[in-house]
This record gives structure tokens, sequence and C-alpha cells, in this order.
DNA sequence: GCAAAAGTGTTGTCGGTACACCCATGC
DNA sequence: GCATGGGTGTACCGACAACACTTTTGC
């Protein structure tokens, strides 16, 4: 009934990222690879402790700064992850965060971190602690808010073809769209707007570009 | 770039539960009036610090039975509270969740808590922490998942009418339904069975006693 | 017999899905 | 001129919302 140790060693809180986007028609996520024991040559999710100052939230965008050079992406919360062995050195629960980056961002690879680099949402390499749990976790909830919500402007650059749109949103569920009720059905719900430009410099007709009518996160019906 | 502490003190991690019923038409929660300064008189959600041999749900589970002599309910993570300054006293994360239980249980009320009662979810008494944000979120998370999951079955009795079951939902979504379509409804997609028994004593016509067909988290859709 | 809750069917509308063709450009 | 992706319109079907009356019991 009362506490079995009284001065037990306190338990730590950590954060971690899934960080993903859409490249070449495929979702990838993030990974670091790990240099010291017992995860050595290892992938695994960026992450860290948080201080003191700072909520969970915060502690993911500062150490997604300070291991890959990534700022001011979209990024929420996902799940607490907290089986007592998850982390065979201390004893740690770990604030899992989903983050979303357009494609033509650029990772800072300079320092300490031996490698870093974007790999196969669905088929990843072997990954270190519980990162290969909270993934499948993200893609799932991901894949969730794909339908209803517009946090696909935070995957595509500035401005895009509804093709490009298309191809974001097959990447992510796995399955392909009908190009014609996808179209009707983006427009209808004022999702984009035209910027009256053009995509030029491809073989065959260049499509229409849009770009995202509101650039924050909104809920809005999209897609059974 | 580096740590500014290097031995700063450790950040905690507990648990909070906000436990609901559904009593005479109305959505309630489960609160603990608090003894101890700086909170002192106010009320609070169940929860304490998590142990190290334990998930983040089992410590919701043994702090409600320590606290408020329920066991066995239907219990999920929710999300985690970790605003620095939500607990004056001591840097802590909070990480929530969300209970329910059918109307006919009781709670023990004899021990070191001075107080334990039930309390209109929508309109809660003054509380301490932050824990009006954790209900208003749990509320709102609450009311997400009667829609498209069978969850109503942990807040009703074994056996329920049509009409029981109706204005449960009613009193969590706030809203009137259509009761020729709602009970359409439920019996298309298989959510309940008869019992084969009638609700006698009240006045008025009898209704059928049905039974939920699964007892266990499932994704159904029900009732835009 | 009357008050109150239980229980049952039909119809119109809307949204979703399936499907085929013309268009504009680069090569 | 042809291959390739861009872009548009229609028809069917199922799900949902709106709506009124009869039934059964306790008092």
């Amino acid at each position: 009934m009362k506490e079995p140790r009284i001065h037990a060693p306190p338990v730590g809180v950590a954060v971690d990222v899934a960080v993903f986007t859409v490249r070449e028609g495929r979702l990838e996520v993030l990974l670091l690879r790990m240099t010291r024991p017992p995860f050595e040559g290892k992938w695994c999710l960026p992450g860290g402790r948080i201080r003191h100052d700072e909520t969970v939230e915060a502690a993911a965008e500062r150490e997604l700064v300070e291991k890959t050079g990534l700022s001011g992406l979209w990024l929420e919360q996902l799940y607490t992850f907290s089986d007592p062995a998850r982390d065979p050195q201390a004893r740690c629960v770990s604030v899992a965060h989903l983050a979303l980056v357009p494609p033509d961002v650029s990772l800072r690879t300079d320092d300490k971190y031996s490698a870093i680099g974007w790999f196969p949402a669905e088929r990843p390499p072997s990954l270190a602690f519980d990162h290969r749990a909270i993934l499948s976790y993200a893609v799932k909830r991901l894949r969730a808010k794909l339908e209803y919500t517009n946090v696909a402007y935070a995957l595509l650059p500035e401005q895009f073809t509804l093709g490009e749109l298309q191809r974001a949103y097959e990447a992510i569920l796995g399955r392909a769209l009908d190009t014609r009720n996808f179209q009707r059905k983006v427009r209808a719900i004022d999702l984009v707007e035209e910027t009256g430009e053009l995509r030029t410099g491809q073989a065959h007709r260049p499509g229409r570009l849009f770009r995202f009518r509101v650039r924050r996160p909104v809920e809005i019906a999209v897609l059974t």
C-alpha cells in the first residue's frame, strides 16, 4: 500500500521525434546512427532529455535543432512510452513526437553525429530502444491525421501541382487515389488556391501551381 | 548548445486520471479534495508518482485502487502535460489518462482522503494544478471516441435499455439525438444484442434489455 | 383511460465512387 | 506526331436526416 522504496532513483523524462518527409513518392523518416553501446551501430530517432524550464514540445524542437539543424517545422506530441525495460541503461520514459518537413530542407551533417539520413518509414533499418514501436505508432497517427486535417501543407513545398499533392497522399496512405475525385474534393473544400503560375521544365503538359490556403493546423474533411 | 546545468535536479513523472461516469443524464468526473498547501481545499484528479517497475498506465490503475478503490475499469493514456509551472512545488510532468466506469460502482471513502465525489464534468469546482485543462482535454477526447468506438460499454451497466444508451450518448455529446435513427444505427452495426429480459418496475411501457456484443475497445462507426 | 416511454418505416437529399475522354506540352 | 501527365463531367448507389404514429405498461 505504501511506497516500497522511499528514496528510489528518479525516473527520467526524454523526448523522441519521428520526422517525416515525402520524397520520390515515398514516406521517409529521419534517423541518426548511434555511436555508443549498448546500441552501437543501430539507428534511432532524434531525441534527448528534457530540461527544467521547457515543455516536452519545446524539448523536442530544441533537440531537433541541436542534432539535425531542422527548425520551425510542424510538430505535435504523440504518445508517452514507458515500458520499464525500454532503455536498458536508465529508467526513462519517452514522450514521442511527430514532426513533418517539406522535401527540400537540408540537414546539418557536419558535427559529432556519425551519420544522419532519410529511410523508408515502412521498412526502416534495425532501430534502438523501442523506436520501432514509436515509428509504427507515428505512421499510423500520420495516416489518420491526413484524413481529417490539412497537415499535408507541412510536407509539401510552398507551391505544388495537384499531381504532386496527390502523390504525397498516396505515399502516406499507401494506396492509389482516383485523380478526378481527388481533385474535385480538394477544390471543393477550399484546401488550396491557384497561384497563377505553371510548373514548366518537365516534359508533357505543365500543371498549374497551387498553395495551401491556410498553413496552420486545421480540421478539414478529406478522403475516406 | 551544451546543457547549461550538468547536475540539475531531476524532472519527475506523475500520472493523473480523469474518471468519468454518466448518472442521471449527466456526465460526471471523480474528484478528490486536497488537504495540503498550496492547493488546500481545492479539488483534483486522482493521481501520483510512477514507480520504477511499472508503465504509466499501470501507475494510473494502481493510484486509482489506492485512492478510490476502483479497479478493472477501462483506461487509456491521453496526453502528457509538461508546463514547467504546472506544479509550483516540484518540476513534474503529468501523463494524463482517461478512465470510464459504470454508474453503479461504489467508492471507498473511509481512509485518509478527506473527501471524494462525483462532479459535473462540464462545470467542475475550482481545480488544483492544471487539472482544469486536463479535464477539458479528457472530455473532448471522450466525445471523439464515442463517435467511432464502442467505449460506451464501459459507462453502462451490464444490461440496459436502448433509451438508457441513448441518454448516455446525449449526456456526453451534449445534444439530442433522434430516437428512430439512433436505434436503427445501433442495431445495424451489431453494437448490442437483446438479453430477452425487460426493464420492469418503472411506470410506463417496459423496455427490452440489451448488452454490448463485445466488451473490449473496438472501432465501430456510429453517429455523425 | 391517460400519461409516458417504447418501438417501428418511408422518403428525399447529399456525398462518394466509379468511370472515359480531351488537352497541352516536350521531345 | 506521339507519349505523357494535366484536367474535366456524369451516373449510380448507399448512407444519413427528417419526420408521425401505434403500442404497452403503471397508476
